[in-house]
DNA sequence: TATGAGCGTATTTTT
DNA sequence: TACGCTCATA
């Protein structure tokens, strides 16, 4: 399919012809910038004589790099394979792999996540002496993994520490770096900080990636850290082709190490750079775009801009005011049915939160009402530890430098290695300053040791040796390897519905590995990064490079594993409706869209309060919610709600007050002139109010959670509750809820399960995940009907 | 070595 | 409230 660019609006069109030189897009919410990115590729491609390998795109997540492949394959056909269409950590990755050695690595390293990286903290604090009540170890992975962003090595980071925060940190950071070499580890703030490094410091690795990219582009260049905005400063040094799109205004990382001044300072950089706004919104109606403008408006540090639709102005934003939590789900509910009854089915809508606590009273609300829903993050599955054993069982295979895989399942499945052996073994490792592994094998002959512990490390030595010498089919080797390990063996004796529910996990993985095989065969085979292949892939050369097939091995399909997410499996189908956290949502569009929990405390959340910064990120959050919706926005507040197990009561949300009011039509509890206190007063009382230029004014609602007495609160809200409950909402719920024989239901904790029988308000289902039957009570039990 | 009581803590989480 | 972690106990 030709692209034709006349079907671009002028300036999409320009940055899309705008070939040479650095190009900065600011693209709003919804104006098309996917897009632009594409066929900027593809018309690099067909109309200006690049080949496909010469050119890099980067995006943050998976699933926008597979999007964006997918979507270059519809423009540009098969030359698109192969192309480095990447994540930023993957192509780290790949630039990692090709020169390992030259970090001192090996090039079957393997990557730690937060889990891996948690235990790697706790031993070496353990080992340092460090007190973790005095430190937290979130404290000191938060200050590290900072730094690491920061480009920031231990020696430079111990000059910088003066605290006492900083000091302890400087001793974890030093020693973290030697353990992860030691495993042949990375973390993933090291793919980024070491990747930067080998570029940095081997001139003639760097020039091979700068003549190899002639033209680079960059995706939501507003949640570049200051790493990944070097690595990206390096690369194009030379030809100076940079693209970056992004939107300051939906910069919601900065937690998480993104800068937002990379992309506002993107001129100072490239004082040639050609900047182009994209303004006008194809998503939303004129009213949900008004909303987002008036709301981030109010935010001082920002690119100006404002952006337009031609859209018709649709209904207007909906507010309602709940007595509490329940009555907010119990309500998005009802408008959801309402909605799906009006012709909209469930996968259009969307309920968003500030925080994953809020997910449960809404799938409460929603399972009482019959709604369908999926909830995406959350426990990931990854994350189980029946997964992670067996992945640390495949990594050790690969990887037998990798301690924390190898003490992961030392004794698991339980073989008889108690604390007091690995102990030893561990000690033994340190002194001589060999792999844990490896002084588990000598383990095997230590005299100190009971005959019963040799005996069991013996049988763990024995297995991955032979688990290493399995060849051949991956799948086939996978199973192989997990068979030997005895994790499944030993679930099976366990014999309970959990250890049923872990065995159907694992064979759950060999489905990913399964899918991992199919998406990864020769036609995908990607171009070998430019200093592979040794000898003849010179850099510089204008040649094709080499396609290495990937696919084929254990150490790709877990480096596949570990740079992958939830968030990419993610289905499209379903018909359900979707249930996330605003920072999950960008990136997507619903047509429908709730935010629940708009209160001060809760969003803007209590920790970003009193401060100017955290208070504008909230912002660009609730910004970023608005902007998702399509057609229809609600947003919602409850008057009271449990926080930490303590009802408090907390004011509305000051980004609900930024909404014109001409644009927001109120029902609910505080609709109708609901009496009270000007909530800024009593909110400085207790020091929510921060300058009081925000809220204030206008509506009034609630009162603040830390005064006052209990016994008014009650007395009120049961008043207001009992006012306000829609009569029949139930009722309407429970009548809904018939099950006959062979339905498919989804309870809430057993999962996915089908009616073998019902017996009067009895239902007998039998759960996939578990294969056990059990009896419910239909209008008692979280269950869903999910089909017949 | 395995389990339970008690305690402290508690956003957001692209990789 | 609810979860994870530590520590004590059987």
């Amino acid at each position: 399919m030709p692209i034709d660019i006349e079907t671009l609006n002028g300036p999409q069109r320009e940055a899309v012809t705008t070939i040479d030189g650095p190009l900065l897009v600011l693209a709003g919410a919804g104006s098309g910038k996917t897009r632009v990115l594409t066929y900027r590729i593809a018309n690099l491609i067909e109309n200006h004589g690049v080949a496909p390998w010469q050119i890099l795109a980067i995006t943050f997540t998976n699933k926008a790099a597979a999007e964006m492949r997918e979507r270059l394959g519809g423009l540009v056909g098969p030359r698109a394979r192969g192309m480095w269409v990447s994540t930023f950590h993957s192509m780290c990755v790949r630039i990692l792999r090709a020169d390992a050695e030259r970090l001192g690595f090996t090039r079957n390293f393997t990557i730690y996540d937060t889990d891996d990286q948690k235990r790697l903290y706790k031993e070496i604090m353990a080992e340092l002496d460090v007190d973790p009540k005095r430190f937290p170890i979130n404290a000191l992975m938060n200050r590290i993994s900072t730094a690491k962003n920061e480009l920031v090595v231990p020696l430079e980071f111990e000059k910088q520490a003066n605290d006492p925060v900083g000091k302890v940190a400087a001793r974890v950071y030093a020693r973290l770096q030697e353990r992860l070499k030691a495993a042949n580890a990375f973390d993933f703030d090291d793919l980024l900080l070491y990747a930067y490094l080998l570029l940095k410091n081997h001139a003639d690795v760097l020039e091979a990636y700068q003549d190899r990219f002639r033209y680079i582009m960059v995706d939501e260049y507003q949640d570049t850290n200051h790493a990944q905005y070097a690595i990206t400063g390096l690369l194009a040094a030379k030809h100076k082709n940079i693209m970056v799109v992004g939107d300051d205004d939906q910069s919601i990382y900065s937690w998480r190490g993104a800068d937002i001044r990379n992309i506002l300072e993107f001129e100072q950089d490239y004082p040639s750079a050609h900047v182009v706004k994209l303004e006008q919104n194809y998503r939303s109606v004129g009213n949900v775009l008004a909303a987002a403008n008036a709301v981030i408006a109010n935010n001082q540090h920002r690119k100006a801009k404002r952006l337009f639709t031609a859209a018709e102005d649709g209904d207007k934003i909906q507010v309602y005011m709940a007595a509490d939590e329940r009555d907010e789900g119990r309500w998005i509910a009802g408008e959801i049915e309402k909605r799906r009854a009006a012709g909209l089915s469930y996968n259009q809508m969307a309920v968003f939160y500030r925080t994953n606590a809020q997910s449960r009273m809404l799938e409460d609300m929603l399972l009482r009402a019959g709604v369908p829903y999926r909830i995406v993050g959350g426990t990931r599955f990854f994350d189980r530890a029946e997964i992670r054993d067996v992945m640390a069982y495949l990594t050790l295979v690969v990887n037998p430098a990798d301690d924390i895989a190898a003490k992961r399942v030392i004794n698991v499945p339980r073989r008889g290695v108690g604390k007091t052996t690995i102990e030893r073994i561990e000690q033994f490792a340190r002194e001589m300053g060999m792999p844990f592994l490896e002084a588990v094998e000598l383990a095997i002959v230590d005299p100190e040791l009971r005959a019963s512990a040799r005996q069991a490390v013996a049988s763990f030595v024995g297995l991955l040796n032979e688990a290493r010498s399995y060849e051949g089919d991956l799948r086939k080797v996978v199973e192989a390897i997990i068979d030997k390990s005895g994790l499944v063996a030993a679930l099976q004796a366990e014999n309970t519905d959990e250890a049923r529910g872990r065995i159907e996990n694992i064979q759950e993985f060999l489905g990913v590995v399964d899918e991992f095989a199919d998406t990864h065969d020769e036609e995908e085979a990607d171009f070998a990064a430019p200093t592979a292949g040794g000898e003849g892939a010179a850099a510089g050369e204008a040649d094709e490079p080499v396609r290495v097939l990937r696919g084929d091995s254990l150490a790709d399909f877990i480096e596949w594993v570990r740079l992958r997410t939830d968030l990419d499996t993610v289905a499209e189908d379903g018909r359900a409706v979707t249930l996330m956290t605003v920072h999950s949502s960008k990136g997507l569009e619903f047509d429908c869209v709730f935010v629940a929990g708009m209160e001060e405390t809760l969003f803007p959340h209590m920790n970003s309060v009193g401060d100017a910064a955290g208070i504008e990120e909230e912002r660009r959050l609730a910004y970023v919610a608005i902007t998702r919706a399509r057609k229809r926005l609600y947003l919602t507040c409850a008057y009271a709600r449990q926080i930490f197990g303590q009802t408090s009561s907390n004011p509305v949300s000051r980004f609900i007050q930024e909404i014109p009011s001409e644009l927001r039509q109120t029902t609910g509890v505080g609709s109708a002139g609901f009496s009270g206190t000007g909530w800024e007063k009593r909110g400085s009382r207790k020091g929510i109010a921060g300058s009081g230029t925000e809220a204030g004014g206008g509506r009034v609602f609630g009162r603040s959670s830390a005064s006052g007495s209990a016994g008014r609160a009650d007395a009120r809200q049961g008043r207001v509750a009992g006012s306000y409950v829609r009569p029949g909402a139930e009722k309407k719920a429970a009548a809904k809820m018939t099950f006959a024989k062979g339905d498919a239901v989804d309870h809430k904790t057993f999962g996915r399960g089908t009616v073998v029988k019902v017996d009067g308000d009895t239902l007998h289902v039998k759960f996939a995940k578990t294969g056990q039957t059990k009896k419910l009570l239909k209008d008692y039990a979280p269950i869903v009907k999910i089909g017949g």
